[in-house]
DNA sequence: CTGTTAGCGCATTCAC
DNA sequence: GTGAATGCGCTAACAG
């Protein structure tokens, strides 16, 4: 195997000691001319990867702690967040070797107030990095203004959000989320049958910024299929399991020709659940994301696919990248990681 | 972060020192009751776990190398069996610290000959552990036996083999696989229509373990759904393009009902390229493994959808469970490593 | 049998 | 400015 070049390697060709070259490689300063050109000569030849491991184990001496702070909506044990929660605590796991201190800080994801409150509170905080779930727009771009000043850098999961610089965003496409939905419906929906799309009630704010992409996607794959006439938008009680059945079965009531519901957030297992219970046979259910919900349903078989954006995937990512801009202070990939999209049958689903 | 058990920690508990742990870790032997006694007390409490890259490091010193035999059959670029070795090459990157020696044995999946003689050589060679890749069952059975006798640890990508041991196996659930297929033809071709299951021809030959289960699994799934009488299967020439072409034209012609093609092996994009070209319209065709060629299919829109058994993961996890074992004697999971299926659309295909 | 020792790649401190 | 020295978790040889 081709072995990695090391930093005493790099020392001796370079015909210095290990610890010029790297104050070189950290951009540490106090380094003559000629060592950083004699280092230089030789890192063109070969690039030099750290070891990450190696550093761990090195900075376990040094007694350097790095606060983390993870900002995101609580969530149910299963749902969504707590999914992208599995993926961050799996990535402390692995990187356990690391003296890191996570600092959790959770706020409502239906209520923009909890969320600036908590955001407030954040920007006092001293800490090395922040990691954040992007949900309100206006509070997010607020907090990462104040940690610009102070010079901490940030990382966002499940979304970007303009005006704001964060070291790398992991989330889905979106438009491809939303034209995924689109095209299986309309493979797995008769042709003269009609489709609903749901949306969630939300009382005072206004469509999340995801839902609302994968919403304009999925009505602009029906009219390039000038099937846009067969698609209806429905609302329905996101929150409230009970409500949204209700709605749901008067709804397919007054709209019988309706086979195929895609539900363009997490909890389509709302639906699936309350369309099997009220008897109605034939219809097509699609969603977002395996939640433990949404997987229940997927293996009773009243949901019959999702669109999972890798949630667990991300919150890993977001803290391998945030590990690795601490240690080197840089990122390994370009400041925008789109996960892959995965499609979830009962055939495919994972136990 | 809760931080791991180190063997320094665990000496210190246990009263002894760190080589006497490493002993008892180890099975080394030579170690007193009282001291296994004492350090299995400790270890009752919180279970050890070894940090992989301290290992590699410590080892480097050693100058111990391991010889690794990787054998699987030979394939173009970008075509299934390449794939399992980007993988393979993926993770001996990753771990490049290790001192390894690889040693790539191909031979020719569609000659048992071929394969025969290859598995001879490896017999007689010296090497530490064998990762294969399953074909012909015989062969593999008859290479197994060798390697029992000279205690080599071997492990599989791509298949099971009956009356062999090997230390682990990757690979995806065929019958599920099979049974995907039959569900994403069923939803997507229209009720009355019929659908076409593609097999390889094969001259003396029997059909592939895998592609058998798919088979039988897709056929089952329609007999469940009592469509099973509108299943055609067709045998084409698999490699051979132009042939391949040829044959599926004229299938077509002669079977005009026939709105589905599912193709039970890695090779669907010799078929819908052909479907294309000769100008039949609203045919589904579906497929297996994100090769090259389907990728492209699927990219230009001749491909409906393939059906993904990550065999780069395959190829990874394989000399993952490798090093663990020839470091510490034991693999981390159960022999039956399976892997997960991915669909993929070209609304998520990666490009 | 067992503790000690050296050194793998790395980061850091401290003399020079 | 710089190199030597130290120790992180780990392995293995070695001396008792």
């Amino acid at each position: 195997m081709a072995q990695h070049l090391t930093i005493k390697q790099i020392a001796t060709l370079a015909g210095v000691s290990a610890g010029t070259v790297d104050r070189v490689l950290h951009n540490r300063g106090k380094v003559s001319e000629e060592a950083l050109a004699a280092i230089q000569a030789v890192l063109k030849d070969q690039s030099y990867r750290y070891n990450l491991h190696s550093s761990a184990i090195a900075f376990k001496k040094t007694g350097k702690v790095w606060n983390i702070v993870i900002t995101i909506p609580f969530s149910k044990k299963g749902e969504y967040w707590d999914l992208i929660k599995s993926g961050i605590d799996q990535a402390l796991a692995e990187y356990g070797d690391f003296s890191l201190k996570i600092e959790y800080v959770f706020f409502d994801q239906f209520n923009s107030n909890s969320c600036r409150e908590t955001f407030e509170k954040i920007k006092k905080m001293d800490c090395s990095a922040v990691i954040i779930g992007t949900t309100f727009v206006e509070e997010t771009q607020n907090l990462c203004k104040g940690l610009d000043k102070k010079g901490i850098p940030y990382f966002f999961v499940d979304g970007k959000v303009t005006d704001t610089k964060p070291k790398a965003a992991f989330m889905a496409n979106q438009t491809a989320c939303g034209r995924l939905l689109a095209r299986l419906m309309d493979g797995f929906v008769a042709d003269d049958a009609e489709i609903a799309v749901l949306l969630p009630k939300r009382i005072g704010t206004q469509l999340s910024n995801n839902s609302a992409i994968r919403l304009a996607s999925f009505r602009n794959y029906f009219k390039e299929k000038s099937r846009d006439s067969a698609v209806k938008e429905f609302s329905f009680s996101a929150d409230n399991e009970k409500k949204a059945g209700e709605e749901i079965s008067a709804f397919l009531k007054e709209n019988p020709a309706v086979k195929g519901i895609a539900v363009v957030i997490s909890t389509a297992y709302l639906i699936s659940g309350a369309v099997e219970k009220s008897g109605f046979k034939g219809i097509c259910v699609g969603g977002f994301d395996a939640t433990e919900g949404n997987s229940r349903c997927i293996r009773e078989g009243s949901l019959d696919f999702i669109i999972n954006q890798h949630p667990d995937k991300q919150g890993f990512n977001a803290v391998e990248a945030t590990l690795h801009y601490l240690l080197y202070g840089t990122t390994d990939s370009s400041a925008d990681e789109l996960m892959p999209i995965d499609i979830v049958f009962k055939e495919n689903l994972i136990p």
